[in-house]
RNA sequence: GCAAGUGUAGUUCAAUGGUAGAACAUUAGCCUUCCAAGCUAAAUACGCGGGUUCGAUUCCCGUCACUUGCUCCA
C-alpha cells in the first residue's frame, strides 16, 4: 500500500511545476493537462531513455515518426469505424446507463452477440426479456454507438468526404509503412519499428489525474517475426519491458505482470501481458505486451491490396509475418515515476517532502547554491556555468540554505553544490545529497567526476 | 452520461446582502545564513455568465471545473 495519498502527490506535482491543468485560465477543460517545466524534464528523460534502449541500442529496431492523421481508410480496414465504439443503452427508469452487449452477456452467460447491428441488439433485449441491471425494469432508449475516435475535417468544407480521424492508437503508422521501412532500411525479419507520438481516444470516463486523458503520448514497438516464432519473441520483449520499468527506479513491489485470459483477449490477439503499477488508487496497466499475429498486416492487404508477403531470403519462404507489440503510455510510465518517488519524512519539527528520482530522471541532476549571495553569487554563477554545460542544473541564491536544501528535495534535485567563504581561498564546495542527507567537501576540480559516476545508471 | 457534493490569494482555511482576513509559500531589503519557521516591507483571491436587489463573494438559475459513487476503458 501507498504511504501517501495520492490527493496529496498530486497536488504537489501541480503546485511545485509538474503539471497544470489544461486552459486553467478558461475554466479548464475536462481532463486535460499540461506538463510544467520539471514534468517535460522527466517526461524527455523517459522518452529518450526509450528511444535509446529500442531503437539507438538495438540491432534489430528502427525508428520512425508517423503522422497523426492518416487517410480514414486505414481505420476501415483496421475495424476501428466499426468496433472501436461502444453500443450506450440507458434505462429510462432509473437513468443507469449500460452497455448494451454487457448487459445480455451478462444476464445470458451463453449468449454471443458479438457484432451485432443496434437493431439486432434491441430486438434480442426485446426477445429475451433482459432487463435493467440496477432497477430491474425493461424501459429503454434505442442504443447509440459512441465511437472513440476524435473526427475532424480536411479542407475548407465539413462534409463527409473530408472527414478524418485523429489517430486512435500510434501503432497503424507502423503498419502502413512496413513495407517502405523494410525496402529502405535493408531490413530482415525479425525486426521492429518503433514510434512515440500522440494518440487520441475520446474516452467516456477519463479520470485519476493524467493516467486516462483523451490525449496521451503512446511509445510503441511493432516487432515482426516469423509466424511460430512468435511467442519466443513475446517472451523477450516482456523480459526487456520490464527491465525498462526496473531501470526507472520503480520499487518491485509495485510492479506486476497480468496476463489476459482467454474471454478477456482483443479479437486479433493471441496473448497478451500487462505489465501493472499500484496505484494510490489501486493498479493500472502501465505497458501492454500483445501478440498480434498477422493480423494488421493482413487487413491491409486486404483493403489496400498492398502485397505485405516477405520473401525469407534463407529459406525462399514466402509469408505474412507476425507482430508482437509492446505498447507503452509515456503520460503512465511518468506518472508511475512521480507517484513512486514520492516520500514524505517526518523531521523534528517538519515534513521534508522528498521525490526520490533517479538520478538520471530527475528535472535537475544539481543545483548551485551560493551561501549567501552578495559576495558568493559571482563565484556560484561560475560554477554554475560550467555544471550547465554537463548536467541539468539549476541556480538558487534566495532564502536559507536549509530553505534551498528543501526546495531541491521536493522537486527531486540529487546533488546540490554549495560556495561558501572557504571556496573563494581554496576552491573546495560543499556537495549535498538529498537521499543521505549528507554532506562531503570537494575540490572544485574533482565535482563533475563525481557527480557523473552517481547520475549515470 | 447519471447521482450527490465542492468552488474565496500559489497552497490550506476564515468572515460577510454594503466588494474580504490569516497562516504557509513567493519577491525585495538587512544579517560571513551548511538542513524550514529572524526582522522590515511588497504583491496576489470571491471559477464564469445571467437573474433577484438600491447593492451579490453571500440568495436563485445556468454553465464550467473538481471530488466520490455508478458506468466505461484496444
Amino acid at each position: 500500500m501507498h504511504k501517501h495519498s495520492f490527493e496529496k502527490i498530486v497536488n504537489h506535482l501541480i503546485v511545485s511545476g509538474f503539471v497544470y491543468q489544461g486552459s486553467e485560465i478558461y475554466g479548464g477543460l475536462s481532463n486535460s493537462w499540461d506538463y510544467g517545466p520539471l514534468g517535460t524534464s522527466v517526461k524527455n528523460s523517459i522518452s529518450q531513455l526509450w528511444w535509446k534502449k529500442f531503437v539507438t541500442e538495438s540491432t534489430l529496431n528502427v525508428g520512425i515518426d508517423a503522422a497523426i492523421l492518416m487517410n480514414p481508410r486505414v481505420w476501415q480496414a483496421t475495424g476501428h469505424v466499426t468496433t472501436f465504439n461502444d453500443p450506450l443503452i440507458d434505462c429510462k427508469s432509473c437513468k443507469a446507463r449500460h452497455r448494451a452487449d454487457q448487459l445480455i452477456e451478462s444476464q445470458m452467460k451463453d449468449a454471443n452477440v458479438a457484432g451485432f447491428t443496434n437493431e439486432q441488439l434491441m430486438a434480442f433485449i426485446r426477445d429475451n426479456n433482459i432487463k435493467c441491471s440496477v432497477c430491474g425494469k425493461q424501459d429503454f432508449t434505442d442504443i447509440r454507438k459512441f465511437n472513440m475516435m476524435f473526427k475532424t475535417h480536411i479542407g475548407v468544407t465539413e462534409d463527409s468526404q473530408s472527414e478524418v480521424y485523429l489517430r486512435p492508437e500510434t501503432a497503424q503508422g507502423v503498419f502502413v509503412n512496413f513495407k517502405n521501412v523494410q525496402r529502405t532500411m535493408r531490413k530482415k525479419v525479425p525486426f521492429g519499428i518503433a514510434n512515440i507520438g500522440k494518440a487520441f481516444r475520446n474516452e467516456i470516463t477519463p479520470g485519476n489525474f493524467t493516467f486516462r486523458t483523451r490525449e496521451f503520448t503512446q511509445m510503441e514497438l511493432e516487432f515482426f517475426c516469423k509466424p511460430g516464432t512468435d511467442l519466443e519473441w513475446f517472451k523477450y520483449w516482456k523480459d526487456y519491458c520490464i527491465k525498462f520499468v526496473q531501470d526507472l527506479g520503480i520499487k518491485a513491489e509495485n510492479l506486476r505482470f497480468r496476463d489476459h485470459s482467454q474471454d478477456e483477449l482483443s479479437f486479433y490477439s493471441l496473448a497478451t501481458t500487462d505489465i501493472e503499477y499500484l496505484f494510490p488508487f489501486g493498479w493500472g496497466e502501465i505497458w501492454g505486451i500483445a501478440d498480434r499475429t498477422d493480423y494488421d498486416l493482413k487487413q491491409h492487404m486486404k483493403h489496400s491490396g498492398e502485397n505485405f508477403e516477405y520473401l525469407d531470403p534463407e529459406t525462399n519462404e514466402r509469408y505474412v509475418p507476425y507482430c508482437v507489440e509492446p505498447s507503452v503510455g509515456l503520460d503512465r510510465l511518468l506518472l508511475m515515476t512521480l507517484v513512486d518517488s514520492y516520500d514524505e519524512e517526518e523531521l523534528e519539527n517538519d515534513t521534508r517532502i522528498v521525490l526520490r528520482l533517479a538520478p538520471h530522471l530527475a528535472p535537475y541532476q544539481v543545483a548551485v547554491l551560493p551561501l549567501q549571495k552578495n559576495k558568493l553569487g559571482d563565484k556560484a554563477t561560475e560554477v554554475f556555468s560550467k555544471l550547465v554545460k554537463q548536467f541539468r542544473t539549476v541556480y538558487d541564491e534566495t532564502a536559507s540554505i536549509g530553505k534551498r536544501y528543501r526546495r531541491q528535495d521536493a522537486i527531486g534535485t540529487p546533488f546540490c553544490v554549495t560556495i561558501d567563504f572557504d571556496t573563494l581561498e581554496d576552491e573546495t564546495v560543499t556537495i549535498r545529497e538529498r537521499d543521505s542527507m549528507t554532506q562531503i567537501r570537494l575540490h572544485l576540480t574533482e565535482v563533475e567526476g563525481y557527480i557523473r559516476s552517481k547520475v549515470n545508471i
